[in-house]
RNA sequence: GGCUUCAUAGCUCAGUUGGUAGAGCAGAGGACUGAAAAUCCUCGUGUCAGUGGUUCGAUUCCACUUGAAGCCA
């Protein structure tokens, strides 16, 4: 039997994917899943340039605007609700199309990695925290090399947070990380992902950057932030958005204003190269041409499809 | 106009007692399996302002030229 087809558009971040999925979804009668870590959090809108109701033109979205800022979610989360989302649109007699810039949970989607289902441990996050804060990494390096030595062959003695994960895998399940990640991709595939990633020449996406960080000030991200800072109590991921721990440094007056402006610049546009690593490593992604008509890329999308 | 100081990587600056040079930042490339807008790794050849001179050899010393800063008129 055939596999059903999804499309999905990546790329780095201000490269024009909403505005291309929007036309694309109303050109094939299709339906947006967002795959965008900072997008799912509510009251976050100005800084992780949510579309608004008016440009989405009616066109459903999915995965967005759903979990508060001093809520948890993980990938494995993500992976969950995509993967019903994408079954919910197909019921539909629609066509899923995945849009975002968040590689991790990109490939969790297609390449539908199974994650086996364990609680957060907060306990246990919190003791590995108090330990490398007393004694140092090293320490833990060194655990965590006796409990999975290929692993730690792959990462540097100062990531801290992949140390950190090697050590909690194995206190959850008993596992160690490579074990588990084999297992991980042990299950077929289940749709026919059509993987598209828009470019743009490098100059012309930093200058595009530049300018949106401009119109997100001008549009309030301060206050924005502000807000949100009153709001809420804890932040566990969500403050680590871009523009918004920059903001919060300027309004405790660690930073200037235009220090502050600068650093947001400087952080997407260093953002935008990660996202462009990740987004090449895919050998079936097909490069888009972001300067080009947007008609001219859905030309280019539908006949895919075929 | 006179005097002094400076001119080295995209930027800020080290340095070479004469044997053609190196940091920080910026930037580039890469990694990535439950925090990922996070986290981590790697990467420094440039007419050492220009033209002459001294020298086996000058970015380094000398002269002049150009530019910048300062001081004195």
């Amino acid at each position: 039997m055939q596999k059903e087809k999804v499309i999905v558009i990546c790329g780095p971040t201000a490269s024009g994917k909403t505005a291309l999925s929007i036309e694309l979804a109303k050109r094939v009668n299709g339906e947006i899943i967002s795959c965008d870590s900072m997008q799912i959090y509510k009251d976050m809108n100005i800084g992780t340039a949510k579309p608004t109701k008016e440009e989405m033109q009616g066109i459903k979205h999915y995965l967005m605007d759903f979990v508060l800022p001093n809520e948890r979610y993980s990938v494995a989360d993500y992976k969950k609700d995509a993967k019903k989302a994408i079954k919910e649109i197909l019921q539909k007699g629609k066509v899923p199309i995945i849009v975002g810039g968040t590689g991790l949970y990109m490939d969790s989607l297609i390449y539908e990695i199974e994650y086996p289902n364990i609680e957060w441990d907060e306990k246990y996050r919190e003791e590995l925290e108090k330990k490398v804060e007393k004694n140092g990494l090293e320490k833990l390096y060194e655990q965590a090399k006796k409990i999975d030595p290929e692993a730690v062959k792959k990462i540097s003695k100062n990531d801290k947070k992949r140390i950190l994960r090697i050590l909690e895998i194995y206190h959850a399940t008993g596992k160690n990380k490579t074990e588990q990640e084999k297992e991980s991709r042990k299950k077929e595939i289940e749709y026919d992902y059509k993987i598209y990633a828009l470019n743009w020449d490098r100059n012309k996406l930093y200058e595009r950057i530049n300018h949106r960080v401009d119109i997100m000030l001008k549009q309030g991200l301060i206050e924005e932030v502000t807000q949100i800072y009153q709001k809420y109590e804890k932040f566990p991921t969500a403050m680590q958005g871009l523009g918004y721990k920059e903001v919060v440094d300027y309004l405790n007056g660690m930073t200037s204003k235009e220090e502050m402006v600068e650093k947001i610049k400087q952080e997407t546009r260093r953002y935008a190269k990660r996202q462009l690593t990740w987004f090449r490593k895919n050998k079936q992604t097909i490069w888009l041409n972001a300067q080009d008509k947007i008609q001219n890329n859905i030309e280019i999308i539908l006949e895919g499809l075929n």
